[in-house]
DNA sequence: ACCTGAACACCGTTCAAGT
DNA sequence: ACCTGAACACCGTTCAAGT
């Protein structure tokens, strides 16, 4: 018994980038960003937190690839003669679900603007507004709307998950309170907020994402 | 010289929850999210890091509170007499204007979901949309879909600003390396990137911003 | 070349002790 | 009631020393 029990475990092969990268996407998924420290990852791959950084330049960066793992594997939705459309809204609900899965992955994306997982997600939704030939001045706008949105919604949904996680209470009771709240405020000056407020346990955010997405293309297609 | 100096210009007036809010905010103007600490709030007050918290429960609940300071005002933006569209532009761009000055107030609207701060601006985005009358069952995923929209995609330009000020490059030459490096990628798997790097040093964040509302404001309508 | 782990310069938060 | 500031339990990162 005692902190020398787990030298007999002592990691067989030898450190690599690669996984330095799988243990910490195993942390960030169990125990959420906050559990993603030097010290934890070094005990779990039987190290020093000195070593990791042999192979990795910082925790940013180390984040940032994390990230990129699951975005090159969300990003890989079969789209395949789709019309268009159809694939960017496939493409968005891949990501939106892997951002819930994995809620670290939105924070990560914010702070690695124009790096490598945005860049993936850029080119795969680029090429779905290409293929809509919408007019040249408009195609950038229109891409760097659908990008915005998918990373902020997601993230934002993600967010929102971990918020009640951290507090210890579930999805519903927490939006139930929340509902209590807002229907309790001044309907002088809160009237739509007291108004919807009823509506806010019940509704489904993945299915709002999809609906902005497809207000999106709606209106893309009217501005045609 | 030395420590001692500031003792001299020990503070007046008591602390306050107003004067902690106040002094807050501008640290995070000053030096960023990261330069506000208790300490380095505490020494600006001119008193001992303790002393905050018989004020304040929490630095999250000081940053949602600091933020929703923001927000009250950049949420008061006049839209009297505006038809609805034009008022749900004006109140966007507000918020936009707002956290882009303020970029720490991106992050803490994020970390504070049905807190103060947010339902402020689904009031405001609400009763305009609700002017719109779109459908009692479209309401609400418009309502969610500008809100994240908003939030989201002021949030990240904030964050571009910070990520490019964090390693001292000014904006022009941080987008200007960057699209060097997106015409650099392999044309096979990155067709559409190679293609618009071109257009990233001069594309203007906030009209981009702007024509994702009118996106979403064309596709409500064609909705209808 | 790669790893070790103590040490450095920080954090947010608590709490006994003061006024 | 309100404030003080040392102390606690952490961080990310560095670096001399080892293999």
């Amino acid at each position: 018994m005692g902190k020398k029990t787990r030298t007999a475990e002592r990691r067989q092969e030898s450190l690599s980038r690669e996984r330095i990268i799988k243990a910490s996407i195993e942390i960030l998924d169990g125990d959420g960003e906050e559990g993603l420290t030097f010290r934890a990852l070094s005990d779990r791959l039987a190290t020093g937190p000195g070593a990791i950084y042999w192979h990795i330049d910082s925790k940013s960066e180390l984040l940032t690839a994390a990230c990129d793992a699951i975005v090159a594997h969300a990003v890989d939705a079969p789209v395949l003669g789709m019309p268009p459309e159809d694939a960017i809204c496939a493409l968005s609900l891949s990501l939106f679900d892997a951002i819930d899965a994995h809620p670290w992955v939105g924070a990560a994306l914010t702070h690695a603007p124009g790096q490598m997982p945005v860049v993936r997600i850029l080119e795969r939704i680029g090429q779905q507004v290409r293929a809509l030939h919408v007019t040249d001045g408009e195609e950038w706008q229109a891409v760097c709307a659908l990008l915005n949105y998918i990373v902020g919604v997601s993230r934002q949904n993600a967010a929102n998950a971990q918020f009640t996680r951290a507090r210890g209470l579930c999805r519903s009771t927490f939006l139930e309170s929340l509902a209590i709240t807002w229907s309790q405020l001044d309907r002088k000056d809160y009237p739509f907020t007291c108004d919807i407020a009823d509506q806010l346990p019940d509704h489904d955010d993945r299915a709002d994402f999809l609906a902005g997405i497809k207000l999106f293309l709606s209106g893309l297609r009217s501005s045609n």
